[in-house]
Order: C-alpha cells, then sequence, then structure tokens
DNA sequence: CGTCACCTTGACTGTAATCAAACATGGTGG
DNA sequence: CCACCATGTTTGATTACAGTCAAGGTGACG
C-alpha cells in the first residue's frame, strides 16, 4: 500500500501557527489519510514535513517480532517529518481520520546554500523540542512504575489539548500501551484505578472520552506511585 | 560545589573532529573534572559545548526519589552540551578523570543575526544524532528484555570504541543499569548469562574490560532474547 | 441481529526487582 | 608489608509488578 492518500489539493496559504515555517518559499498542499492508514514508513525516503490540521498521527518504530515503541503522537497544529535526515527514522500513521498539510522539505532547508536564517533556526528549535520531549519519554519508559506512566500520560495530552473540559483521546488503550512501554489490560487497570480514586471519569458510552477531576492529585500520582497497591479491588 | 574544575588553561587550538564546529570564531580552553564531579547541573543555564578530549561523561535527569535515567555517555571525541536550550535539561558528570574541551555556546549559534550557515548546518546534525540516538533508546527501554538491553549495550559501546580488541569500560554496572533501566544485579547477572555462552570474558581482575567473542551471536542476543531462561544456572 | 473491534476484569505466571550475603579490589594508614 | 575499610561486583533467595491468558461486556456497523 504505498498511495494511501483519499484525497489532495493544492494551497498557498500559510498553515496555522506555532511558528513561521510558513515560509514564502514552501508551497503546502492537503491531504487526507483515512484512519490506520501509513503516512509514510520506516527507512523510506523523508521528502516532505507535515502539519496536522485535523486529526491525530502516531509515530513508532517495530521489532522483528511486532514489539512496538510509539515515539510521538502528533495532534493538530502539530508539525512533524522535520526532524528525519534523509529517511525516515520512524513509521507514521493515521490514528484517526486527518488532514495535513505537506510541503517539500527541501523547501525548508535546502542544501548548504540555504540562507534564510529564521526558517533554519526555527528547524532547529522544533527538532530540539522533539529532542527534548524524547528525553522526557527516556527517563518515563525507563524509571517510572505503570501508574505514574499512564497519569503522566493524561496530564500531556491536557496540557498538549488545553486543558478541556472533556478530554477526547484519539488513540485506544493498545496504543497509549506502546507509547508507555506498557500492555493494554495495564493501562486499562491503571484507568480504572485513576476512575475509582475519582481523579477522573469516563464520559459517555466511549471510553476514550475522559474527564479530569483532579489535576494535582493526577500529577502527584505521575511523580510518586504511593505503592499503595493501586490495582487492587480495594482502596 | 559549584566549582569543580581543577585545572583550566586557555587554546585556541581547533578540537580533534568530527566537524567543523573548530569555527574561526570559537575560543577553545581546556578544563579536567575529576572522577564523580559534576560538570553541570539540571537546570542551570547552558553556556558553553562540551567536547571530550580525555575521558568519559554521562548525563542523566534525577527523579524526587532517586531514580535515575542516563541518556547518554560521552566518549572522548563527541560534543555536548549543545543540544540544550537555554538551560540545561539533564545534568552531566565525569565518571572517570576527564579532560574536555569548552567554548562559548554564543560563539558557535549567536541570536537570529548567526550569519555562518556552516556551523549552524554543522549544529544541527549534532542535535539530530543525538534525536536519533533518544528515539532508538526509547524503543531499548519501552519493548526490550534485561538481555536484550545489555547486550545491545555492549554493541553499541563496541561500535563507538571502533571495535577494539579489548573493551574498556569507563563505567560501573549502577551506571550501566541506569542507562538501560534496570538494576545492577539484573546487569550484572545477564553478562555473567553472556559470560557463561562465551559470548565474552573479563579481562583481568577488574570487571570493566571485556573482550568480545563472538559479535554475531551478541547481536542476536540484542534482537531476540530466544527466552531460553538465560539467568538460569545451566545453560 | 450478528459480528467485530475495543475495553474491562479476573486468575495466574514470569521477568526483573529487592533483599541479603559473600567476595574482590584498591587505597589508606598503622 | 599487611590489616582494614569503602566501593564495586557477583550470586542466591524471595518478592512483586506487570505480563499473559482467558472470559465477558459493550458499542458500532453492516
Amino acid at each position: 500500500m504505498r498511495v494511501r492518500v483519499s484525497a489532495g489539493k493544492t494551497t498557498t496559504l500559510p498553515p496555522i501557527q506555532p511558528n513561521e515555517l510558513a515560509s514564502q518559499k514552501a508551497v503546502w498542499s492537503e491531504f487526507k489519510y483515512r484512519v490506520g492508514s501509513e503516512i509514510f514508513g520506516e527507512a523510506e525516503p523523508a521528502d516532505y514535513v507535515y502539519q496536522i490540521r485535523q486529526g491525530s498521527v502516531r509515530t513508532y518504530k517495530l521489532l522483528s517480532d511486532g514489539r512496538r515503541q510509539i515515539g510521538a503522537f502528533h495532534l493538530p497544529g502539530d508539525i512533524f517529518g522535520i526532524e528525519e535526515c534523509e529517511f525516515h527514522r520512524f513509521t507514521a500513521d493515521a490514528i484517526v481520520n486527518t488532514t495535513v498539510w505537506i510541503a517539500k522539505r527541501r523547501s525548508l532547508f535546502g542544501g548548504l546554500g540555504d540562507s534564510d536564517i529564521s526558517v533554519t533556526n526555527n528547524v532547529r528549535d522544533l527538532i530540539t523540542k522533539s529532542l527534548e520531549h524524547a528525553e522526557n519519554h527516556l527517563l518515563l519508559l525507563g524509571r517510572q512504575t505503570a501508574l505514574e506512566k499512564v497519569a503522566a500520560f493524561l496530564l500531556e495530552m491536557d496540557r498538549r489539548l488545553d486543558q478541556p473540559e472533556v478530554m477526547a483521546l484519539p488513540m485506544g488503550r493498545r496504543d497509549i500501551a506502546d507509547y508507555l512501554g506498557l500492555t493494554l489490560e495495564t493501562v486499562s487497570r491503571a484507568l480504572s484505578a485513576l476512575r475509582k480514586e475519582s481523579i477522573l471519569s469516563f464520559v459517555g458510552q466511549t471510553q476514550r472520552v475522559i474527564v479530569l477531576h483532579d489535576r494535582s492529585r493526577l500529577a502527584q500520582r505521575a511523580t510518586s506511585s504511593f505503592h499503595s497497591k493501586w490495582w487492587c479491588i480495594e482502596n
């Protein structure tokens, strides 16, 4: 499945936020990907950068036996694909129906002859942001417990979605698990435990829509598991 | 302990390899740090970049209860501190007596007015290398077993030390463990298992000097644990 | 209405952590 | 030179956290 684009049209309008990569030199095109479809694969040539207009994307690596580590979730407004070198180091696919804007990477940083310093600095800032996220995630994956991981995940999503009243997660339990280095069952148990503590609750009949009732207690869980046998039926 | 420099002298000679950050604009000074001393702390202002001439450095984050995740080891020739923003995101300290060359970060990439494109691109390449390393480490921390982690660590060191006949690791078991998200006991057991398989052996009376006898079998261990009860006395 | 994908929950297992002890090493000073 | 101690490593016994296996529930969609 190499062609997984369901629609494409060209535009020269700049993308939204979060910086001025909307360079005079870049031409952005809109594309749509359906849920589950692959946007690019690991080791493929990296010719484009992407900005999400609608929907969400996961980027991940796979081991030969199917174990998967999701490196990041990309939400509306996020730019991704810019940190790659000649070839993609991750696979990216849409976790819901997703609309992106695409620009040629070459238009952002060409060869050595690139002379647009402000664009170059913006690119570096984006790469640095990715690096900072990855560094924080190393600590989470290597040294935090299951409950801490799930709590930290919820806080990250809450922050990135701008602390909404009601948080509609675009990803399922399996994706959360592969982001946190856990199994989906463990994620589910941790969420149930937080719900039993009244730190959050589910809204509607889909379990992906969550209300955070007590962000500060959630933040406590994200840094110290309390070792209070959180997965037990009681407590 | 803010001042932990034991000697400092100024030089204008360029540093060794691995790229041309030896800019005309940068002035490098030599400093020495004794084993265990801190080079910079997390959240401190990041004013300098460092290149290791001799010795080794670990960079890490700490949780409030003392859990530690080492993000990277830096070996002779490596440049570090360049990927930071205004403040350091890691603590760095010397794991053996270490000599570094230091340059003002501002001399490498000043404000928006920086006009030296080749230096700018070299900086971006270094940051991208750090990002790639961190991304690979996410997969290792999140989805690989203890034996796979230790095998991968040995292969990484082997590669970075240019596949020496005899590999003298600068770091102890505790540091390896904190790099791999394990305990030092588990690291020790994994090394013992690899030694029992004759994949490696220890040289001399310090257990930090290792000879790799079979890099291809070690590489197998790094990607599939074989689930052969590697920690058992038999086999 | 039946199937499928997703989620929760329970029972049990297993990998790595924890606790503990023994041994080696290297430096210090008697 | 050697006793002594601090540090680092190995190994064993046991525990515990999260994984695995399994069953059941719920909603979406054809």
